[in-house]
DNA sequence: CTGGGGACGGGGCCC
DNA sequence: TGGGCCCCGTCCCCA
């Protein structure tokens, strides 16, 4: 079993730096009671709702109605048919992993389909999903905004993960992250699955042991710029990470984090 | 216990 | 706007 599928564990002291959320999310997704957002596909009937559900629907989801409090703002694309925002009519969750190593796992422009959005809170229609996701700011504004605020300046929409909690505020940064969920680009040889396609070739380098990162002080070669960037620490007398209580140095942040943690720096 | 290597993930920047 | 890449960081294993 690869090691990142192992469960992870984090030193007292410091924030995760990352994935703080969804640590249980690689293997099992989650349940249920979070507010869903995925993003559309070619075949569902996208609702692209205000805060705080910004929820798409797969095809193959079998999701309840939408749980928001709100009711969602239906796109209506209209005369041809739901929102198409994806390129290819025969994508679907399941046909991801036969990509192209990840390039074009997400849905092409829209550019292609004439759509008219109409917003479902007022009358008006826009030629433009983004025209319409803008608009729709203003009606979402009073559902976030403190009794301080302008009504002016809205808050920005949350668009949330279906299988985490997390939330973004742009929906180019959901979809970025429904990637570490969807993994799209598989390892031939291996099947492992990863969210970005330069993580799957650095693994395969795992494959062919390929190491283009070569030491400029020793002969070692590394397959990953980060391990050769900690291993060109070991050269240097003076180590990037300094003990605030000894002043000892160390090459990397978790040896740093261990000696702290060992007892040298009294909880500060 | 410590130091180092291997593998990997996320945010941000650039094109 | 999205993909590629870099940087920073984490976690685990092993000597």
């Amino acid at each position: 079993m690869p090691r990142s599928f192992l469960v992870k564990k984090y030193y007292s002291n410091k924030k995760p730096y990352y994935r703080e959320n969804q640590l249980e999310s690689q293997s099992a997704f989650v349940p249920e009671s979070f507010p869903r957002a995925e993003l559309p596909t070619s075949n569902n009937s996208s609702a692209l709702t205000c805060y705080p559900t910004s929820q798409f629907f797969n095809s193959d989801d079998t999701l309840p109605a939408p749980l928001s409090p709100i009711t969602p703002v239906s796109l209506s694309p209209s005369p041809l048919g739901p929102l198409d925002l994806s390129s290819s009519p025969s994508s679907s969750s399941g046909s991801e992993e036969e990509e192209d190593g990840g390039r074009t796992s997400d849905p092409p422009s829209p550019d292609i389909i004439q759509h008219i959005y109409h917003c479902l809170h007022c009358s008006n229609s826009y030629t433009s999903l983004s025209a319409l996701s803008h608009h729709q700011l203003s009606h979402c504004a009073p559902l976030q905004q403190t009794p301080s605020l302008p009504a002016e300046v809205p808050v920005r929409p949350a668009f949330h993960c279906k299988h985490c909690p997390k939330e973004y505020t742009s929906l180019g940064a959901l979809k970025m992250h429904i990637r570490s969920h969807t993994l799209p680009c598989v390892c031939p040889t291996c099947g492992k699955a990863f969210s970005r396609p330069w993580l799957l070739r650095g693994h395969i380098r795992t494959h062919t042991g390929e190491r283009p990162f070569a030491c400029q002080h020793c002969n070692r070669a590394f397959a990953d710029r980060s391990n050769l960037r900690a291993h060109l620490q070991t050269h240097s007398e003076v180590k990037k990470y300094q003990c605030g209580s000894c002043a000892r140095t160390f090459s990397r942040m978790s040896l740093l984090h261990k000696h702290n943690a060992s007892g040298c720096c009294p909880a500060s």
